[in-house]
DNA sequence: ATGTCTTTGTGAACGCGTGCACAAAGATGG
DNA sequence: CCATCTTTGTGCACGCGTTCACAAAGACAT
């Protein structure tokens, strides 16, 4: 029976042992003492703790560059995401096929959504339109929703909202870059403040987007 | 002069007033009191310190539907993000334009990196090529990279890189959505482990991914 | 069986970020 | 010039997540 230790674990992700531990008995994931970790039944406890057990069915609304490029991409079908239909308000793109997938027109939006249980949408429409088909989503039985339109959505308690905003992820390098520039000027001590100083990665965090004030106006 | 308080910024961003000010306070920014920050000013000195002042060259590698759908995105020119150049080592793409600008070869890749003086790179190419793209960047002089190959890449000291992963967000959504089903039935006290209790988010906050853990097979 | 050796699970200590609360600063009016 | 009132800047305490450290559990050999 292949085992791992949390030890080795912890090395190769570069995080704490204990830590990682202490996460796993939340999970009531029981390791044998002495041996390790059944690596089998851990990846299938951890698999069905995220939820990667079952299928999600998933709309993407705005089929423009960043929209057919999602619809394209295979990494969503690898990890359990089934996209279940691509919705666009042009009708000229309804029937056009993108990625196989026949393009529907908002019209149907409600009623796709209600026929495949679909609880995930993703939004790539322009900013414009975002609040608009984020409430019709919400409306028909979405509960989660994935924004790309640089805009800060409104939605009623109980609906999850992650937005990717990728010109802030630049920002955020460009910020760390500045600093690096910085840094040989102000070598004396003390010259960075504590809030903002550099955290250390112990292998592969990035650190939390928490490091840049999240408001600011374009 | 038009001002504002820490307490009317605090609200609009849905954050603790003292948290605000504490911050303002390391950028050495000083308020007036009984008035509050001038606003123009304000804007100014965080713009700098985040380096929104200055104009960033960036280079795209992999023009496909992920790299084209950049290319042709508006939103980083408006936040002081200037596309330096496209490129692709597919030798049919070289000098076709995209989003008006030729795609260039990647033997070119060292001599327009250092010709521009970028130091943030882009990498939408197939995953299998990141890391071999990321180390070409990095030897050119890139410091920043941002990353949309599903892959962990490996980089000297002093480079920062960022990693976005589309199906990680889908899985944190999908991971709440489990979890809001199954809160009918759990909803007993005590069910849900401290660790991963949903965060309330005050207003604006999506939750840092640490919420779930980094590390997963695919 | 008994002993040894490895690794887990977790109580307790530590450190850090957040929020409270207030003194100091400065504007404004009399 | 003094009094009052508003809002900043920050010391301090609280809470939470991380890490340390160790007792208990179990494998494995004798
Ligand atoms: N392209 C990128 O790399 C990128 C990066 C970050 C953010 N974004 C954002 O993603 C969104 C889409 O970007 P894009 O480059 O694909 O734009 P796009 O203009 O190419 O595509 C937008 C699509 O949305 C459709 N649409 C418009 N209104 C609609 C509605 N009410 N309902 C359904 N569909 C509607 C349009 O028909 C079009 O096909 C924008 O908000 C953009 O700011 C894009
Ligand atoms: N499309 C998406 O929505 C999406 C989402 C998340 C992640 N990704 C990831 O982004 C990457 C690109 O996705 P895509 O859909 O655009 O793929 P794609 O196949 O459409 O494009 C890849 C491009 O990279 C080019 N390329 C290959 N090797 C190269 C090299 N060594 N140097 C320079 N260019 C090279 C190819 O010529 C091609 O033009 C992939 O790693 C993918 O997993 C894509």
């Amino acid at each position: 029976m292949p085992t791992v230790s949390s030890e080795e674990l912890a090395a190769a992700a570069g995080v704490n042992s204990a830590k990682l531990r202490k996460d796993f008995s939340y999970l009531g994931s029981y390791g044998t003492r002495g041996v390790g970790y059944d690596v089998e039944y851990l990846v299938y406890q951890i698999s069905r703790e995220l939820g990667l057990t079952q299928d999600w069915p998933v709309v993407i609304v705005g089929i423009g560059n960043l929209g057919a490029a999602l619809a394209n991409y295979g990494g969503f079908a690898s990890r359990g995401f089934r996209v279940a239909a691509l919705i666009d308000a042009d009708p000229q793109m309804a029937g056009k096929p993108v990625a196989g997938i026949p393009v529907q027109h908002t019209d149907e939006l409600e009623k796709i959504i209600q026929d495949d249980g679909v609880s995930i949408g993703v939004i790539a429409t322009p900013a414009g339109a975002a609040q608009q088909v984020c409430d019709r989503l919400v409306a028909a039985g979405v509960t989660s929703i994935l924004n790309f339109a640089p805009t800060v959505l409104n939605v009623p308690e109980g609906v999850d909202v992650r937005k990717v905003d990728l010109s802030i992820e630049l920002q955020i390098l460009a910020f760390h870059e500045q600093r690096k520039a910085g840094e040989e000027a102000a070598a004396d001590a003390g010259a960075v403040p504590p809030a903002v100083a550099r955290k250390q990665q112990p292998s592969a965090d990035q650190g939390p987007d928490g490091d840049v004030p999240a408001v600011m106006p374009a």
